[in-house]
DNA sequence: AAGTAATGTTAGAAATCTCTAAGATTTGAA
DNA sequence: TTCAAATCTTAGAGATTTCTAACATTACTT
């Protein structure tokens, strides 16, 4: 009975198994190449990384071939992908961090934030952005206000205006 | 003229850093006994960091003695707490976010946010948390109650009562 | 003051992640 | 089909950070 003892991925493997997900999508399959080119990493780290992720049963990769995410592979992407994805709607969302910057922060950060923090957060996205129907609610409009002038305006949740 | 290309600090120096000043603030000065308990790493770890901080002029120490920080150290150390204590304010006090996972969270996002991301926290906590005088504010009420039931209350920002 | 306990340092090894250089394989063009 | 370009892998080195084991120094205790 082997039951392996699942060590917490690095930041290193999460970036890949990110990149692995996102090229799937973008082009169907993933190649050495691309991931290499989109982690700004040279070829041979890409290869040491799938031989890595490989023994870990997260990718299967022929030589010389592609790179496919197992089922437990995708699911840790996938995973990985949607705390970037919270983390970003956050900084460019609400708290109005250009969206360049917004993009590298969640890009590292989403490899620290805990289950509790991002579903926290993801309720918070939620409760700002549902408070209204169109574009910015009271309260991300009254924070844009106040970022720009330092003072309040009044805003409503719920649907009553003021 | 020698003019040191200033490279970033890395996670685990400003892990060191903080580490130094708290216990600077909190027993006056600093121990490779007490680094090493508060970091959870060896005493031999701490004297590593050390004498790669002291390389860099943000530490000094003597052998067998205590270890101190320069000017340039205390302004680092002083900018990654600043990190750390916007971010766990944020976390607990708006997010809800359970106190120890928030720490957490916290002692590792701070290597992370960028300079911009951190100047709009703390605007937004100074924003959300300003508009009430008592405790948690209106929007604080309403966020925690929607956390617990999905349900949204009103709120206001600006004094006024609805 | 001497000896023991506590603390700190040195030396050297292991894990992780990246790189360069060089060689292998595949793809595509003539 | 054959050769050149593109892509991928292997081998080996360097940086970073940690550890254990052994040794040095300092601080107590009696």
């Amino acid at each position: 009975m082997s039951v392996k003892k699942e060590k917490r991925l690095t930041s290193s493997m999460e970036d890949y198994l990110e990149a692995i997900v996102v090229l799937e999508k973008e082009n169907g399959v993933a190649r050495v190449k691309d991931i290499s080119r989109m982690l700004n990493v040279k070829p041979p780290s890409v290869t040491s990384a799938i031989i890595n992720l490989s023994e870990k049963g997260l990718v299967e990769h022929e030589l010389y071939g592609y790179v496919e995410l197992t089922l437990e592979g995708k699911k840790a992407a996938l995973d990985v992908l949607r705390r970037h994805n919270v983390l970003f709607c956050f900084l460019a969302g609400i708290l109005n961090v250009d969206p360049k910057v917004a993009l590298e922060d969640a890009c590292k950060m989403e490899h620290s934030v805990s289950p509790q923090t991002l579903e926290n957060l993801e309720k918070f996205i939620e409760f700002v952005k549902d408070s209204s129907n169109q574009g910015k609610s009271g309260l991300l409009k009254s924070f844009t206000h106040f970022l720009k002038t330092g003072k309040r305006k009044r805003f409503s949740i719920g649907g009553i205006k003021q």
